[in-house]
DNA sequence: CAGTGAGCGAGCTTCCGCTTGACTT
């Protein structure tokens, strides 16, 4: 759009400032006088694209998506008018409207091409209220995918706007508006101020915490794995190595002992050999979701950054739009894929077909994301925008070629005298077909678990045991979810929408219901049985079980507003409530159903467990007794506090304030046992003198530290913990801080210092801070030459601070 | 830069889905 022309005027010599006004003007002009038909659609990159296609008498704007929405501060319906939305355009699209509105004036014809789902219907409609276009002459236009037939078959087939359609999405809006703006309240007077509920954000919570449960509840259990590592030689006389597994688990250490014991006195032979041929076939392209399960499996990018490097690309024009719920190709990208295929790796490696999308709900106004040229394997950009372009380009790639063909050989080898079996299973590729540019990856996959080529034996070949170990294992609880698979779960039960998942992730963390966090893991210990030859010998092994990264943890207020919704709202807080209410919307959609009657059938029984919930006096603190402590007799509680869980020592009465200490991160209301709370009383606590001062360790506003001559030094996150800490460690950290503050200091001119800091050197005074011009050196900046760089840096406008959220 | 933890009451918080820039260090 040409306002968005970013020309710095102020910056340039006069001649150039009328060029650039004259520029302007012409736009301007061009704008205004020439333009026979105007088209709006919602993204600014696709504008571009189209007017492209569209020639001259075609001016393509943007609408920047929905441009009118309920009110931002009230709830925004007149529930007793027959839930009348009240419809304001938010501040932020004043501007996008008064420029449509000119435009549209000016135009001949007006052509409303947002997407053809739900959003985008009411976005048709809401455009043609907003700029006051005549209904019955406005041209409403859809295509799926940016291809010039595509827009030149849409401009030939205009149509009016479905009101269906657009009251199944005023449906969807006002039920999550009376959802999210009745239920918030409730959790203000019963849980905390500034809480929140909603009918997407509210499930993704509670499946993190069910699942956390799950894991609390789960008790491991041990089985024994036994595999043998055999030789003999094959009918060419070579010698053959084989390793396999035997078939059965055994539950505990004896019933392994006796059967290494029978093996021990057993021979072994190859009692059958099986072969099987497989195919497997390439993954569907991308849609928003599962790219994001993708990068963050094979590139270990957040959510929030895959969308963000995904929006860089689409704007340079390198992919299709990355929001997207549809695995659907245009006939031309399949077309251009298939050339490309054969030319590169031949004939045999192209397979062109269509993907039939199964997420639940999905609406289909996009084509999959995919290289808009797939003649380009890499792109020029960043190292996050080249590696995540080759993804994209390697799973649309892939999914337009032929199957593998695999070979699935299994030996069988046998005892005798017979007691158990042993078997080897090996996969080879007969033709790699697709897993030439691409594999997919798969969440949990067990490491061990990989199949390689077996070696030439024969049926009946005799072979000795090297040697036979029985190996503990244990099994494991179900997987804490990431960001990526809490995407893959949200898709599965229809459950948010492309656009969505990404903000969804970050408000579940912004309210304080889940964290994003690591656990060192605990060290265990397992029983090893090997045979070597006759003898049998027992070991130890260790592994580490539970260690975790960047998974989502329920935090206690999570807990808490969880266990409240799913008591009073459990309707809402169902799995399957979307997929319910979405059925609904569908039949608006259809006609079948009267948008008003829905939304009051739905409301009455709704409303009414918003006042019961009121009406209920209890606060949600998630109190519980531990029982008392054995020092002071006293009862000791947990809860949750105005400012985070606590464990309290003795009740407050008056005159009596009771102790509190912050529960740690990593522990919950709900599983903290006594003795771990009556830890959490042993701070401040006294480590000992250090060159005469005493140290004193403790935890404040930024989490624990070390106090020493009135200084405070940090205790480093993941390695220390101000419970357990000794002194050596501390003069240790004390010692580091120090240094590393010398080291800081490059000059010090009194009230000017010339510094180190994170960005490079840097000079400070009354606490602003000035960067070195490019080719100083620091060190040798005197304090004259110190003042200048200031009195230059001192003309730039001092930068507002961000505003604090509290 | 290194606590708070009760209760009262003013005034504030909040939803989901479409879209991009703002904004720093």
């Amino acid at each position: 759009m040409w306002a968005n022309l970013t020309i710095n005027e102020e910056s340039s010599p006069i001649i150039l400032k009328l060029v650039i006004r004259f520029i302007y003007f012409a736009l301007f002009f061009k704008s205004y006088l020439m333009t026979e038909n105007l088209v709006i659609v919602e993204s600014p990159a696709k504008a571009k694209t189209i007017e492209k296609f569209l020639g001259k008498d075609y001016t393509v704007v943007s609408s920047f998506g929905h441009i009118r929405d309920l009110s931002k501060n009230k709830l925004g319906i007149e529930i007793e008018k027959g839930f009348k939305p009240v419809y304001e355009i938010p501040a932020d699209k004043q501007k996008v409207v008064s420029e449509l509105k000119k435009l549209a004036a000016g135009a001949k014809n007006v052509w409303i091409a947002s997407d053809e789902d739900r959003e985008g219907e009411a976005i048709a409609w809401h455009l043609i209220a907003v700029l006051g276009l005549d209904a019955s002459t406005t041209k409403r236009i859809v295509f799926h995918e940016i291809t010039k037939e595509a827009i030149a078959k849409a401009i030939e087939t205009p149509r009016a706007v479905n009101m269906d359609l657009v009251n199944a999405q005023q449906a969807r809006r006002l039920l999550d508006r009376i959802v999210g703006f009745e239920i918030s309240p409730v959790l203000w007077k019963k849980v905390q101020p500034a809480l929140s509920a909603g009918r997407v954000q509210s499930v993704a919570v509670r499946l993190i915490v069910d699942r956390e449960r799950e894991i609390i509840g789960f008790a491991p259990e041990s089985a024994f794995r036994v595999t043998g590592l055999f030789n003999g030689l094959n009918n060419k006389s070579e010698e053959v190595i084989l390793k396999a597994e035997c078939t059965k688990k055994f539950s505990n250490e004896n019933e392994a002992l006796k059967l290494l014991e029978r093996c021990a006195k057993a021979s072994f032979a190859i009692e059958n050999i099986s072969v099987k041929p497989g195919t497997r076939s390439p993954a569907p392209p991308f849609t928003t979701s599962t790219l994001q399960q993708e990068a963050y499996r094979k590139l270990g990018f957040s959510v929030a950054q895959t969308m963000s490097v995904a929006q860089k690309l689409y704007e340079a024009g390198r992919i299709t739009y990355m929001r997207t719920d549809s695995t659907n190709l245009s006939s031309l990208a399949l077309n251009t894929a298939r050339e490309v295929i054969t030319a590169d790796y031949g004939t045999e490696y192209s397979k062109t077909r269509q993907f039939k999308t199964h997420a639940k709900g999905a609406q289909e106004a996009h084509e999959a994301i995919r290289p808009t040229y797939f003649d380009k394997k890499s792109i020029t950009g960043n190292n996050n925008e080249k590696k995540l372009y080759e993804l994209i380009w390697k799973r649309a790639i892939a999914s337009q070629m032929a199957e593998a063909k695999t070979e699935k050989t299994t030996i069988t080898i046998g005892m005798n005298p017979a007691a158990e079996v042993f078997t080897a299973v090996g996969e080879v590729i007969r033709f790699d077909g697709f897993l030439r540019v691409y594999s997919e990856s798969y969440d949990n996959v067990a490491e061990d678990d990989e199949k390689t080529l077996l070696p030439a034996v024969a049926k009946g070949m005799s072979l000795d045991a090297v040697n036979i170990t029985a190996t503990q294992r244990y099994t494991t609880p179900p997987p804490r979810y990431t960001e990526a698979s809490l995407v893959k779960k949200l898709e599965e039960l229809g459950i948010g929408r492309p656009s969505t998942y990404a903000p969804i992730i970050s408000t579940i963390q912004a309210r304080g219901y889940v964290a994003r966090e690591d656990r060192p893991g605990e060290k265990r210990i397992l029983m090893v049985l090997t045979l070597t030859g006759s003898k049998i010998t027992k070991s130890e092994k260790t592994e580490v079980a539970g260690k975790e990264k960047a998974k989502l943890f329920p935090k206690d207020i999570g807990i808490i507003v969880n266990d409240f919704l799913t008591a009073n709202f459990p309707d809402i807080l169902d799995y399957n409530f979307t997929a319910g209410v979405e059925k609904e919307f569908d039949e608006i959609a259809g006609g079948d159903l009267e948008w008003g009657k829905m939304l009051s059938d739905f409301y009455s029984p709704f409303h009414k467990s918003v006042d019961e919930s009121l009406a209920r006096k209890e606060r949600m603190t998630g109190n519980r007794e531990l029982g008392n402590d054995p020092a002071t007799g006293l009862p000791v509680f947990v809860k949750m506090s105005k400012y985070g869980p606590v464990v309290q020592l003795g009740e407050a009465s008056p005159g009596n304030k009771p102790r509190f200490a912050n529960l740690r991160r990593d522990q919950l209301l709900e599983t903290i046992t006594l003795e771990e709370a009556l830890v959490l009383f042993s701070l401040p606590r006294s480590l000992g003198d250090y060159q005469g001062s005493e140290m004193i360790v403790s935890s404040g506003k930024f989490g624990p530290y070390v106090r020493h001559n009135s200084k405070f030094f940090s205790l480093k996150r993941g390695v220390d913990d101000p419970y357990s800490i000794t002194a050596e460690r501390a003069i240790e950290l004390i010692v580091e801080k120090l240094e590393g503050e010398k080291k800081k200091v490059i000059n010090d001119f009194g009230e000017i210092q010339v510094l180190n800091g994170r960005y490079g050197p840097y000079i400070t005074m009354d606490k602003n801070n000035f960067r070195i011009p490019k080719g100083t050196d620091p060190a040798t900046l005197t304090k004259e030459e110190c003042l200048k760089i200031i009195e230059k840096g001192g003309q730039k406008k001092k930068s507002a601070k961000p505003a604090k959220k509290k």
